[in-house]
DNA sequence: GCCTATAGTGTCGAAAAGGATACCGTCATG
DNA sequence: CATGACGGTATCCTTTTCGACACTATAGGC
């Protein structure tokens, strides 16, 4: 998703929701914020956690994070560039969200094991 | 989103988020899912509630959701077609995902009024 | 002099998601 | 007889996303 269907979050109750969804979606975005709840974490370091991530991607998602206000970078002028970056106070009132889907999805991975896209298997079954 | 990064689960702490995430994830899913919170609804009930989505969309989402066994379909095999969508067990255990979503977005809508796309007034305001 | 690490940026192209539109069959209504 | 409601399908086309890859600058180690 990621574009907003009408850019008016004031018409359903569905929209509030919508509008969250659009801020932590992204293939990584959601991963990210998961990892820095644990505290600050670094451009490399963050990379490291999300197991096929490129740095391209990874910026880009830091990026709208950033613009969203759900994260804080902070630049050190060091010459081995350091950059941390870490949840700002709008990100951090997204933990609720981010452990609720955690427990869901701890709860279920086992019922389906994987999902939708890896349906080779469940075509056969089908 | 919608896409796994590694279609395996079991590799960090994020993965079951990033499960989760990729299930409700689609541009009408999770506003889909949130109607259904209310109770079983018709396949044009949902649409009028959802300004904007297209059959073909909102069928497809309907498909998939069905598909990932959040939702369940009844066909009633009537002449004027009758079909009512309602959340499965599954799908009901996201209840709290969904309303952490929307407690979140309602607490900040009027942080930024609107997300990152409509910007440009956004940039004015800051 | 070369390799490494750091945190990126730029460009390209494939693939997927999403929107618009038209069409289907049946029944009831006017 | 034409129209509308119902719950879809099929087709086309545009936009967006994502991955691969190359490239940048600087300092330190070998």
């Amino acid at each position: 998703m990621a574009k907003l269907p009408h850019s008016r979050f004031d018409c359903s109750p569905g929209c509030s929701v919508e509008a969250a969804i659009s801020l932590i979606d992204g293939k990584w975005k959601c991963v990210v914020l998961f990892h820095l709840l644990d505290g600050t974490l670094r451009f490399n370091e963050i990379r490291r956690r999300a197991p096929g991530v490129t740095q391209r991607m990874l910026t880009n998602q830091l990026r709208e994070l950033e613009e969203d206000g759900l994260i804080t970078r902070k630049v050190y002028a060091q010459v081995p560039p350091k950059v941390e970056y870490s949840l700002s106070d709008m990100g951090r009132g997204l933990t609720p969200i981010l452990l609720a889907l955690k427990d869901w999805g701890d709860a279920n991975i086992g019922l389906f094991g994987k999902p939708r896209q890896v349906s080779d298997t469940a075509e056969a079954a089908a």
